[in-house]
DNA sequence: GTCGAGCATCAGTTCAGCTTACGGTCGTCG
DNA sequence: CGACGACCGTAAGCTGAACTGATGCTCGAC
């Protein structure tokens, strides 16, 4: 019988691609995890990974078990779920993952109704960008997450997770003067700190109007980006959450460009309690925030 | 994240009932089961089983967890499955259980075929009653089973097993003249052992026509049943390849009643090579074994 | 050439899980 | 009706799997 923590670990090495992040991502020791996947390696009775020099990747034997161990993974979900599901009141934690803007504007009502509805259900957020969602929610550290998509930048859809879309908002173009992507290719740009999705996000859109923003500040907060914007010291892109209640001098120019945004949790957890309360707290806040969602 | 090893705990008391019977079959002490199954609760959160003096019964959760880990383990298999068929060549081994009349007329040629085809296969078959077939399978002391279902013994479907049809013979009725069931009431008959599959068949379809059968002696092989009525020591009901070669002064009388051969394997080896070779050999040997089917 | 990132191996330690022994609870049979 | 046996749970001790930390190797970057 093959050993499911091992699995794990292979499938997080087929996210992440070495074994120290995934060593890091699961509090192990790299050494730990490279003893456990010899020995799965051992029973499974076929290499799994080859070592390249002083990196490793997974065989075609490999990413298929991978692929397996996402079905045993959901499996065992449902199963939790279910357990859940089995108790007469809705009790245990609720992890929850939101970019800043979800923070200020989605959250706070959805933890009250949450709150409200399930007394016994322990809610916990924390602010993390999309980007590192997925990997939060598979390992274990997240059971809700918020992701947003550009239309320049696409989610990319995983294998071990469920979403479910909350909402979709025009993007705009905060400047000082009503203007065009194209007539900012010279201005300054206000950006998101590297490796988030907003920054992605503007140097994508930008690139696809044939040129790189000019980096002049970097602030992740839509409302600081506003601030800045209005302060003169350049153009940003800002979705309509973000551009609620802009600053006096800030004129905002709507897009043809679109944010989607989803809740996302580990497949096999849509039928656990506390998620079906979470995913539905969402909706029911969303569905009132945007109004033609 | 649950333990498998012990949902398999779990899943095992479900079908064997008590504590002492799981830890026979998977070759533990009653203790260890014990407080493994205490540990699953306690993680669980959930009553799973219900103490009722000396014996345990599963809750609904404790049943509906057991469900859930029949489609963790069988996601397993199926993993399993995939790495061996990763393999160039088939190896490992092919442990086969059958019931006797089968063991002498089916596996024979099938292990021939199997054998040259696969030289790297290593086939070990085992007798086994039909009874016995379902619980060796699920605890893995079993690759591939041969079980027979008759008219008044309809196989129970488990759901940790899959089956494909192999064979559909004719069922007769051995006496030394041309008789019918309803003349044998009073008749002696010749039974399996009890417990067995062929013995419940017997008695069961006896009954159906009113009365219980007398047993006068007690054989489980076909080939000594026929050589026992041929004596003049009774009757008895013996299936189509159990009636190949009727010694003289047998006589034997097509009944309605049909035999019904399967072969069964655990849910998710289905893909498995091995299992393939095996399913397909002995498809082919039954195939060429009855006209009729 | 040197440094650092990444992986494997070895030795030591910890802890989950097994066995053995024992006690409690019930049905059963003499 | 008492003794026995079947069955389950608990306590104590032991074994082995698995993790940590130290060390060595390979390779790319500067």
């Amino acid at each position: 019988m093959l050993d499911v923590r091992k699995l794990r670990l292979l499938r997080e090495l087929s996210h992440r691609g070495t074994i120290a992040a995934v060593a890091q991502a699961l509090a192990y020791t790299p050494s730990a995890v490279s003893q456990q996947l010899a020995a799965l390696e051992r029973e499974a009775g076929v290499p799994l990974l080859h070592r390249t020099g002083r990196r490793v990747a997974l065989t075609p034997a490999g990413t298929q078990l991978a692929v397996h161990t996402e079905a045993v993974l959901a499996d065992l979900e449902r199963a939790t779920a279910a357990l859940a599901a089995s108790r007469e009141v809705l009790t245990g934690h609720l992890r929850i993952g939101a970019f800043s803007t979800a923070m200020r504007t989605i959250l706070p009502a959805a933890l009250v109704t949450l709150g409200r509805d399930h007394p016994g259900l322990d809610l916990t957020v924390r602010e993390l960008d999309p980007a590192n969602v997925a990997d939060a929610l598979r390992t274990d550290q997240l059971d809700l997450g918020l992701i947003s998509a550009y239309d320049y930048v696409p989610v990319e859809p995983d294998p071990a997770l469920e979403t479910t879309p909350l909402l979709v908002e025009t993007m705009y173009l905060a400047s000082t003067r009503s203007t065009t992507i194209v007539d900012c290719r010279a201005a300054s740009w206000i950006l998101a700190s590297p490796e988030t999705l907003c920054h992605t996000m503007t140097v994508r859109a930008c690139q696809a109007h044939d040129f790189t923003p000019r980096a002049r500040h970097h602030a992740d907060d839509f409302a600081t980006v506003l601030a800045l914007v209005a302060a003169g010291q350049g153009v940003a892109f800002v979705p309509e959450l973000g551009a609620a209640d802009p600053p006096a001098g800030v004129v905002l120019t709507a897009l043809e460009s679109r944010r989607r945004t989803f809740v996302a949790y580990r497949r096999g957890t849509g039928e656990h309690p506390a998620v079906v309360a979470g995913v539905s707290a969402l909706r029911q806040v969303c569905s009132g925030l945007v109004p033609g969602f």
